[in-house]
RNA sequence: UCCUCCUUAGCUCAGCAGGUUAGAGCAACUGACUGUUAAUCAGUAGGUCCUUGGUUCGAGCCCAAGAGGGGGAGCCA
């Protein structure tokens, strides 16, 4: 009774009674019989159910693309075709209909703008489910690499009081009556009365907190839900999204670099290992979407000789300095083709980004040494540097067509650096339980943030990010 | 938030220079067909042409504002 279509069509014995439950995707009538495949989300391939024409005559009318059936019959080897077997039925339930007129699902293609404003009933589809089965597959790679290598999973808080970390705008939580808010003498809302007894937001980052873990356990990692109030509308930003944060004592930058270029690579083989019939589905949409493309824009690669290629080869490791002076070097640059200057000192820009991993290097690139003005105040900062060019270890995962998808860097240890920078900011006040863990036994480390839809993303091939989540929260989207 | 493109049947789209009954494929429905593979064939039904206002004898088409969506940019993961 528990046959998933996975098990049905991998069985080895046949002529014998099963039964099977899941979503009709596909039904083709002849005079005296009739076919139907049927799906149930445990492998993208589907049952071919078959049922006399006049035995079933009542239950055939019932049954649409999209009805949830429960098949009692034999399962044979497949006298047709396409598949090696299939289901003669016996017996068939009509556990729901699906009622034609009204459910907006049919057996064709639908473009993912359509399937996104019915993202209740997406997981419908092959390249839904297809996507969702592989980034499930992710997600547990992530939490097995960790364990395999001794980090310990890490619950950094989602409701946090913190808004000193500068990564972006944040949602406010309150349990106050925002029609009648409590005023203190000053006419200010007195958040002395709300839930916390002060102000609170969702959080941006776990890191902070992820450092504190670091300080005791050793190695740990975050895995959880991180939300921007960004009015960010691309391809590539989520309001609410995934991030996998680990944070390691004792690392220094070149340790960090060694393990996120392992664990991605670690992802990306589990994947093609675990997930082999989805990704070649995927490749073949990801072909389709590609021939749509002019010939210039199209990749060199299909998804999975791209997801191969960045398994077996290693990524390119080189300085912001350096990475400037290729940037300045290149004929796209003496063309003047980059809208945006190039110089040592500026954050570098998207075209910048894609130049150097679309162009010039072609494979996977990680990006240190930065400028210490552009980036977080907790990055270590390195000696004996020439004044106006300092620069902190920071360290930037770019993947084609991706572009950033990690963040990271060695943490700034030494007491009096990082409070110089603090005090710069105005929060050493308020994270003075932070400044703490440099105080009392402070030890160099390091750790970054991945993405976790980009990196679905990337393994898909999928291209928007909205559509390797089930529910995606944008800017005026919060439906489902 | 900025730039740009788009919105016509349940879905994907066409619609000639603004001209009278707005089309196709798929889906649905009816029927035909020796087990099909996005089956095939014949027929039927299905539309506030995103909304509001304007120009015009006349608007799916032109103009303006608004709404929704796509792509790019910024912010970043």
């Amino acid at each position: 009774m528990k046959n998933s279509i996975l098990s049905l069509l991998q069985a080895t014995t046949l002529d014998v009674q099963t039964v099977a439950k899941g979503w009709v995707r596909h039904k083709r009538s002849s005079q005296n019989v009739s076919f139907v495949t049927l799906n149930d989300g445990s492998t993208i391939k589907t049952l071919q159910i078959v049922a006399d024409a006049d035995k079933f005559a009542e239950e055939l009318k019932r049954i649409h693309t999209g009805a949830c059936l429960e098949v009692h019959g034999k399962l044979i080897a497949s006298q047709g075709a396409g598949q090696s077997v299939e289901l003669v039925a016996e017996k068939i339930i009509v556990l729901g209909e699906a009622n034609p007129e009204h459910y907006p699902l049919q057996p064709k293609e639908h473009t993912l703008e359509f399937l996104r404003e019915n993202a209740h009933l997406r997981a419908r589809g092959n390249t839904f489910s297809a996507v969702f089965r592989v980034r499930h597959a992710l997600g547990y790679a992530i939490h097995k690499y960790f364990n395999d290598n001794g980090f310990y999973y890490w619950h950094s808080p989602i409701i946090t009081a913190s808004d000193a970390e500068g990564a972006g705008e944040m949602f406010q939580v309150t349990a106050l009556d925002l029609k009648n808010l409590p005023k203190d003498d000053k006419g200010n809302i007195d958040f002395k009365q709300d839930f916390f007894g002060r102000p609170t937001n969702l959080t941006v980052s776990g890191q902070l907190e992820g450092e504190l873990g670091a300080m005791g356990l050793g190695k740990v990692y975050t895995f959880g839900p991180t939300f921007r109030a960004e009015n960010s509308n691309t391809t590539r930003h989520l309001a609410e999204f995934w991030m996998i944060e680990p944070e390691m004592a004792f690392y220094d930058i070149h340790d960090n670099m060694d393990l996120v270029e392992d664990f991605l690579r670690y992802l990306i083989k589990y994947a093609l290992d675990n997930c082999a019939d989805d990704l070649e589905f995927l490749d073949q949409r990801f072909l389709k979407e590609e021939s749509k493309k002019k010939k210039e824009e199209q990749a060199e690669m299909s998804l999975v000789e791209k997801l191969r290629f960045v398994v077996e080869n290693q990524f390119e490791r080189l300085t912001y300095t350096e990475a400037i002076n290729i940037l300045l070097n290149s004929n796209y640059h003496k063309k003047k083709k980059f809208l945006f200057e190039v110089k040592w000192g500026i954050d570098l820009q998207s075209e910048h980004e894609r130049y150097l991993v679309e162009k010039h290097f072609k494979k996977p690139v990680i990006l240190t040494n930065y400028p210490k003005a552009i980036k977080a105040f907790y990055m270590k900062q390195n000696e004996n540097e020439e004044a106006g060019k300092e620069t902190v270890r920071a360290m930037d995962v770019l993947f084609p067509g991706i572009g950033e998808i990690v963040g990271g860097s060695q943490r700034e240890e030494v007491y009096e650096r990082l409070k110089a920078r603090t005090d710069e900011m105005h929060i050493t006040e308020e994270l003075s339980w932070y400044l703490d863990t440099r105080r009392f036994g402070t030890a160099p480390h390091s750790g970054f943030g991945l993405g976790f839809e980009r990196l679905v993303l990337f393994v898909t091939g999928m291209g928007n990010i909205r559509d390797v989540i089930p529910f995606p929260r944008t800017p005026l989207n919060a439906s489902f």
